[in-house]
Order: structure tokens, then C-alpha cells, then sequence
RNA sequence: GCGGGAGUGGCGGAAUCGGCAGACGCAGGGGACUUAAAAUCCCCCGACCUUAUAAGUCAUGAGGGUUCAAUUCCCUCCUCCCGCACCA
């Protein structure tokens, strides 16, 4: 019977389970390490073969980490609230709980038969009570700080989910969740002002160890720009409006203004003449969505309102036109339009006839052509002439701040966060309304605030969730005046459970609190969080945004939740393209494991390539890993006769004969280490098979100095093989508490060094020298191995355990 | 359009600080073992040249440059992937 991975990988994970190996508790005489997977969606249709990618490389690091010696979290939990299940409970009648939980069962399942080091004991779900009560708990600290507030504003909408989105989740015009196209509806809701944190949430990504282009689209999508608010009059109708602008230095260019269609100021300030035609102009606009607005992007359209506003530099009057470029949702939903300096100005001038103003000098095309957006020096700018932009944007500041006409200003793209759903299966928000029109939160000691049962589940589309058809838990009672209250209908999104469950990975059992004091600071934040890149300006910038928060309310001492981040690549299916259902290309972990074992499927999805990196999945390149360790299997045993077991090989318990073999362990020792530390886990499985063939070639009895380092490093990787040969090594303990092995410096370099010696370029030899000869010696024997015709050579250069280069 | 990343054998990839390109694996070819096959073990496996060997020449998307030496640094261009995209 040779390698047989399903009962070595059933005992083990057996044995794990039985004896608590991946139990965390917390020791403070070692230093910890908290290893983070973002948790998954348990949806129904199980893992598939890129969820285990990034679990696997965690699973590495908290292994090795623990062998180190390190006191290591390493948790896995669900993110279990969100739409599949709920849809599914209106497609069905079944309860998104019972959903959820069989999902949850199988997930888990699956999980452990990865043989994943997770601590069970810590497994959370955001839809538990015990969990979202101190997810309301934290809304209500939100709340109190004057950081949640109701709103009726148009927001996104998805017409297919019937619920309001996020602007997060509707990028581009489309449902995050279901693809569907995004239209603006004017619902009540509740908001997070996220907007208070956005200087500091772009401040503190610099110490962050992410990846630089994470950063970047978070400090997009933050989008800061420096300028300036400045007021304009309309005499006529005795009105004024603010525009943002980033070049306030071009004001005397500008030649015209652009509201945005939904600005409330169009009603008030159009002409009775252009009445009909901005109305129509303001319907087809409305009816766009945002999509629709932005596909259309080539053709600029508007219509002229009639009215006039007065320049506040040099008092010229500036035609006031509506057109669908600007947006409601940026700055101040209106413009000064400076045509000669402004791309997209520009062309809507040369449109609708408006004229073009040259106020910047350094534009190589006369301005009536093309506009010049860069710096440059003023003219035709009264007070500014002559001044540089950054000199003329500082002094027109001034100048406005003095008059009362504006001040610099600082805007950005990104919006506050729209927190409610109109959906049911998300936390309850725990918000009395109050019959004189007041609100009243919940007191901390009523939460948490059951999500009830429901007859139907389908969204009313109203703008109200399922639940508002409760009237027995709609219509309640202020508990501390006995005063009818009515309950706030509307859910939280999925985002609410994900922003805090890494804090509550630290102490999940603790019902008096979210978690204590005493936890947190012992394991203050994630050391490495490994997940998806889809996160980057969603789970990732709410998770911050929250975690800020609670540093400003003293309960957490750490201002960043996650101090490294990793993404991984994604896995796409054998025809390169992104697996699918509809495409067929999915692979199934299931199947895989049948076939080759956890441990095979472990080293191959890190063998593939570099973590980061996007790479074509191949099930038959698992052959190469799986008879890795076979072989492995075989430096222990001899193969047993038909339907005997295998032999277990004696070992030799004295020291390694062939030097070169015990340099190579050292070597690899060092290296394995390097490598998981900088999760270059395909270069490391590399080392592991050399030295796999190295210790094959050491004669029976092989000795145990070679075997056991090789097991001990292949543990993280292989976990299950490695348990049963350490067992058969004679060790009753885990190997994932063994010490990691330790190398001898002085055994990982060579004791004679192969140089090359290199002609004009060209190899041309190779000698042999010992390993701390002097730059003479080796430059003498170079000269020996190499036919130089004669020739003097004119400069010589050695680099030292390399190779000689002899120019002639 | 803007920003970021990448391009290396038939394939996945390696080369960590400018120093011998192709580690490791898959696929393929040959051999050993076997009655035979599977499994296993050993050898070969970028292209060209050469009867074959030895040797040599070329080769890391293309072209140029710096250098004794370039997959690595600089310039120009091509292709692919990812992100953003009227943000005033």
C-alpha cells in the first residue's frame, strides 16, 4: 500500500479536531501574529478552487509562525448576511437562516478538509445575535458621535435587488451585486459620514505595507482636490450659487457657468421664454441613468437658462446654462465654465458658440483650438497678470476670502455611505421613531434587536423593507416613557458585519462587551490579511473608516485594522478565461481532493506561481506535486508486497556522512524561511522537491539529522503527510508544535566556488577555486583556464563567488 | 484618454542587489524493469549549424542606448491584463 493521502488526511484532521491543535490561547511571554483571511460569502454552490488559494498561504505563514514560535490568531468566520439567501427565500419560502446555515455546514466541511489550522473555537457569523448585537452596538456609537444620519437624497437604486446602494457598489452604473443598471430614486435613509475620516483615511495608507495600486485606487476613490468655492450673483433673480473649482487662478476665463440639471436653483433663476425647454432637458436627463449619462460622454448636450450671472473678478455677465456633464453629487453641482483652460469647457464652447478667453500664457495651440490645462503665467487677468498658476491661485483666493465671495476649499469624490437596505436579511437598525418626529436610538441594554420573522420576503420596492409590513414589531414602545414608538424598518448592508469581525475574531465569546480591553491590546491588529482585490474600495475602506472611529472612541489602540495586505490572483479555468458556471470551465476542490489528497492540492495551488500573480489552473499539473510526495513518502518506507503495508525505513540516528547533503538542509532551512516570510511559496516547494532528491540518493539508513528537517519543512506546506511521518519518526506531539529547524550560517556556503571566466563577454572556462581565496588567486587560476591568443589583458573584474571577466 | 502591472522553451514558471538565462514542475521523446501494461527509476528535451560528437552562433515582445557584462537600468514602439474615466 503506498502513499495513501484520504486516510492519512481523515486521521489527522481527526486528530486535530480531537485534541484542539489550533486552539489559540493567548501567551503572553511570546509575540503574536495575526493571520487573516477576508471570510467568505457562504454561498451555495460551495468553494471552488480559488477560495483555498489564499487560504493555503496563510495557512503556510500561521504554521510556520507557530513553529517559530509565535503565539498565532488564525480564524475563520462567515460574512453570512447579504442577498443570495434572501433571494432565494423569496424564490422558495425558505427561511434565509436554514440557507445559511446548511451553505455555512458544507463551507466548513470543505474548509476542514484542507486541513486548514484554523481555531474553530473562534469561528463567528455575522447573522448570529450574539454577533450583530454589537454590530447595532457599534451603529449606536456611530449615531451618538453625530456620525449616522438620516437623509432624503436620490441615491442609487437598483431596480432588480430593490434596494439602495452604496455609491461604493455602483461604479460605473451598474449593481455591484447583480450587474443591473443603477437609477437615482429619492428615498429616506440612513448615512454614515465617512466623509469626516477622508483626510485621514488618504493620510495613513502611507505606513501601510499594501500593495501600492490598492492605495491608489483608494486614494482615487477618496478623490482630494485642493481649490476653491466661489459665489456667484444672478441679479436678475436675486439668487446665488457657489461653483468648486481647482483653478480659481482662471477666473477672470471664465466665460459662462453650468448648473447641473437637478440643481434646485434651476426652478427659480430660468426665464419664462426657456421655461419648457429646460424642463424637458431636466425629464431626459432624470430619466438617464448614470450609466446612460456616461455613455453618452462624446456628445456634450445643455440648454441656456436665460439667466446671467455677474463674474465676481471683473463683474462681466456669464450666461447660466444647465447641461447633464456636471454632477449633482461633486462639489457644489455647479460649475465656471473657463473654456480656454478646460477641456471639457472647452468643447461645450465651441459647441453652443460661448466665447473662448486666453488667461494662462504657455499653451503651444492658440487657445480658440485647444484648450491648455497646465500651468503656466496669467494674463488678461487684471490683478493676476504676470503672476505664476500656484502664485495666482493663492493670491485669487485672497481676493475672494477679503470680498466674501469664497475661500480655498478642499473637495472630494468621495460621498458619504449609504447605509441602509430596503431588503430583509441584514441587521435590524436599532432606531425608534418617536410620534412627535424625533428619533430615539436603542439603549445598549436592549440589543440586540432580533431581525423578526416575516411572512414574504419580497422587497415592496417602496423604499421600505419586508419588515415594515410587521406592524406587531413595527409598532413598539419607547421603553423608558411607555410612549408608542415606531421601529426603523430599513437593514444594514453586508459591509456592516465585515467592517469590525477581525476585532471580534480576538475574544468572540465575550457577552459583556464586543471585546476587551486586555484582548485587543495584546493582539492590536492583523499582521497580514490576505484577500481578494474586489475589496479594495469597498470592505476595505468601510473596515478603516470604522476602525478609526473606535480609536477616536478609546476602544481600540491601533489606528490601522490591517498592517499588511496581500492579494492574491485569480485562479482561471484550463482555457484561461474566468471560471464560470455559464462558461463550464469551474473546477471543484472536491473532486481534486478525491483524486490527489489536500496535501497535493495544497503544494499545487502554491506551486502554480507567484501568490500575487493571475495563472491558469491545470489539473493534471497536480501529477508533478502528487508524486512529490509519493517520493517523500518513499525516503521513509519501502514499498509493502501486494496488499501489505508499507515497511517504515530504520533510520540512522548519527551524524550526516556527505557534507554536501547537510549543506543542502542548512541551505534550505534558510531558504524555506525566507521564502514563506516573503510569500514566495512556488519558489520554496521548488527547494523542498531538490532536497527531496538530494536525501534520496543518501543510502539506507538514512539519517534522521536529514529526515527530520525535511519533514519539519515540509509541515506548513503538506501538513497531513508531515503529521504521520513525524508520528512514525517516533514523536507523540503535533509537528505544528515542533520548533521550526534552526541553520548554521557557516553551513550554507560553499567550500569551493565554480566561477566562470568570462572573455570580451563570452564564457569561455570554468574553474574551480576554494571558497575565501584571494582576488590574485582567482584571477591567476582564471587566466590558466582561458586561451587569451596572446593577447594582454586590458582590465580583469572578479565578482567574488561568481565569476571573472577578462576584457582584451 | 489617464494610472498601474506584465510580455522568458510546447505549457506553468525560476533567475532575490547589473554577473553563467530557462531552477522546479507539466507535457513530450528514449531507455531499464515487466510475458505485457500501469507504477517506478535513469537519460534527453529553446532555436540554428554540424553525418554525429566536440565546439560555435542566435535567443528573455520589437528596435536602439549605457556597461567588461542587461530578463534586470535608460529611451522609442507594439501587445495583453487590471483599475479609473465628463470629479470641475
Amino acid at each position: 500500500m503506498p502513499y495513501d493521502p484520504s486516510a492519512i488526511e481523515a486521521r489527522w484532521q481527526a486528530f486535530w479536531n480531537a485534541n484542539q491543535t489550533f486552539r489559540t490561547v493567548e501567551d503572553r511571554a511570546k509575540p503574536k501574529f495575526y493571520v487573516l483571511d477576508m471570510f467568505p460569502y457562504p454561498s451555495g454552490s460551495g468553494l471552488h478552487v480559488g477560495h483555498p488559494e489564499g487560504y493555503t498561504a496563510t495557512d503556510i505563514v500561521a504554521r510556520y509562525k507557530r513553529m517559530r514560535g509565535f503565539c498565532v490568531l488564525h480564524p475563520m468566520g462567515w460574512d453570512a448576511f447579504g442577498l443570495p439567501a434572501e433571494n432565494y427565500a423569496i424564490k422558495t419560502g425558505t427561511h434565509p437562516r436554514a440557507t445559511t446555515e446548511s451553505n455555512v455546514a458544507r463551507f466548513k466541511q470543505q474548509l476542514q478538509s484542507l486541513g486548514f489550522s484554523y481555531d474553530w473555537s473562534r469561528e463567528i457569523n455575522t447573522t448570529d445575535p450574539k454577533y450583530y448585537r454589537w454590530t447595532q452596538w457599534i451603529f449606536l456609537k456611530l449615531y451618538n458621535k453625530g456620525l449616522a444620519y438620516e437623509a432624503m437624497a436620490p441615491i442609487n437604486w437598483c431596480d432588480n435587488c430593490k434596494t439602495g446602494l452604496a455609491n461604493e457598489e455602483a461604479v460605473g452604473g451598474v449593481c455591484d451585486r447583480c450587474g443591473g443598471p443603477v437609477i437615482k430614486k429619492n428615498i429616506r435613509q440612513w448615512v454614515l459620514k465617512i466623509t469626516a475620516y477622508a483626510d485621514r483615511l488618504i493620510k495613513d495608507l502611507e505606513n501601510l505595507d499594501w500593495p501600492e495600486s490598492i492605495k491608489t485606487m483608494q486614494r482615487e476613490w477618496i478623490g482630494r482636490s485642493e481649490g476653491a468655492r466661489v459665489k456667484f450673483k444672478i441679479p436678475s433673480a436675486d439668487a446665488e450659487f457657489n461653483v468648486f473649482t481647482t483653478r480659481p487662478d482662471t477666473l477672470f476665463g471664465a466665460t459662462y457657468c453650468v448648473l447641473a440639471p437637478e440643481h434646485p436653483l434651476v426652478d427659480k433663476i430660468t426665464i419664462p421664454a426657456k421655461r419648457a425647454e429646460v424642463n424637458a432637458y431636466r425629464e431626459e436627463a432624470k430619466r438617464k441613468s448614470d450609466l446612460a449619462r456616461t455613455d453618452l460622454a462624446k456628445d456634450k448636450s445643455g440648454v441656456f437658462t436665460g439667466a446671467f450671472a455677474v463674474n465676481p473678478a471683473n463683474g462681466k455677465e456669464m450666461p447660466v446654462w444647465i447641461a447633464d456633464y456636471v454632477l449633482m453629487n461633486y462639489g457644489s453641482g455647479a460649475i465656471m465654465a473657463v473654456p480656454g483652460h478646460d477641456e471639457r469647457d472647452h468643447t461645450f464652447a465651441k459647441k453652443f458658440g460661448l466665447p473662448i478667453v486666453e488667461v494662462v500664457r504657455g499653451g503651444a495651440v492658440p487657445v480658440a483650438e485647444t484648450a491648455f490645462s497646465g500651468d503656466g503665467i496669467n494674463i488678461n487677468s487684471g490683478f493676476l497678470d504676470g503672476l505664476a498658476t500656484s502664485d495666482a491661485k493663492k493670491k485669487m483666493g485672497a481676493f475672494l476670502s477679503e470680498r466674501g465671495l469664497g475661500e480655498p476649499t478642499v473637495s472630494y469624490k468621495l460621498r458619504d455611505w449609504v447605509f441602509s437596505r430596503q431588503r430583509y436579511w441584514g441587521e435590524p437598525i436599532p432606531i425608534l421613531h418617536l410620534e412627535n418626529g424625533s428619533m430615539k436610538p436603542l439603549s445598549e441594554s436592549e440589543l440586540p434587536l432580533l431581525l423578526p420573522e416575516v411572512d414574504r420576503y419580497q422587497p415592496t420596492g417602496t423604499g421600505e423593507s419586508p419588515l415594515a409590513a410587521i406592524d406587531a414589531w413595527v409598532n413598539t414602545k419607547d421603553s423608558s416613557t411607555g410612549r408608542p414608538a415606531k421601529r426603523e424598518t430599513n437593514t444594514m448592508p453586508q459591509w456592516a458585519g465585515s467592517c469590525w469581525y477581525y476585532l471580534r475574531f480576538m475574544d468572540p465569546a465575550n457577552d459583556r462587551e464586543p471585546w476587551s480591553k486586555d484582548r485587543e491590546q495584546y493582539w492590536k491588529n492583523v499582521d497580514l490579511y490576505v484577500g481578494g482585490v474586489e475589496h479594495a474600495v469597498l470592505h476595505l475602506l468601510y473596515a478603516r473608516f470604522w476602525h478609526k472611529v473606535l480609536y477616536d472612541l478609546g476602544i481600540v489602540s491601533t489606528v490601522e485594522p490591517f498592517q499588511k495586505l496581500v492579494n492574491q490572483g485569480l485562479i482561471l479555468g484550463e482555457d484561461g478565461e474566468k471560471m464560470s458556471k455559464s462558461r463550464g470551465n469551474v473546477v471543484n476542490p472536491d473532486d481534486v481532493l478525491k483524486d490527489y489528497g489536500a496535501d497535493a492540492f495544497r503544494i499545487f495551488e502554491m506551486f502554480l506561481g507567484p501568490l500575487e500573480a493571475v495563472k491558469p489552473w491545470n489539473t493534471k499539473g497536480l501529477e508533478g506535486p502528487y508524486r512529490f510526495l509519493q517520493r517523500a513518502w518513499r525516503l521513509f518506507h519501502e514499498e509493502g508486497r501486494r496488499g501489505e503495508e508499507d515497511r517504515f525505513l530504520p533510520v540512522a540516528d548519527l551524524p550526516i556522512a556527505d557534507r554536501e547533503l547537510e549543506k543542502r538542509i542548512h541551505k534550505t532551512i534558510r531558504k524555506i524561511g525566507d521564502d514563506i516570510e516573503k510569500l514566495r511559496l512556488n519558489t520554496a516547494i521548488a527547494a523542498l522537491m531538490e532536497l527531496q532528491t538530494a536525501i534520496a540518493d543518501a543510502p539506507v539508513p538514512r539519517p534522521r539529522a536529514a529526515l527530520e528537517p525535511f519533514v519539519q519543512l515540509l509541515s506548513p506546506f503538506a501538513p497531513h503527510i508531515c503529521e504521520e511521518l513525524w508520528a512514525r519518526l517516533g514523536y507523540k506531539q503535533s509537528i505544528a508544535h515542533a520548533p521550526w529547524p534552526v541553520f548554521d550560517p557557516a553551513l550554507t556556503v560553499d567550500d569551493v566556488v565554480e566561477y566562470a571566466v568570462q572573455v570580451n563577454g563570452k564564457v569561455r572556462g570554468r574553474i574551480e577555486v576554494a571558497a575565501g581565496a584571494a582576488d590574485a588567486e582567482v584571477q591567476q587560476s582564471a587566466l590558466a583556464a582561458v586561451d587569451l591568443g596572446g593577447k594582454t589583458p586590458k582590465k580583469i573584474i572578479i565578482i567574488k563567488g561568481k565569476l571573472v571577466s577578462i576584457v582584451i
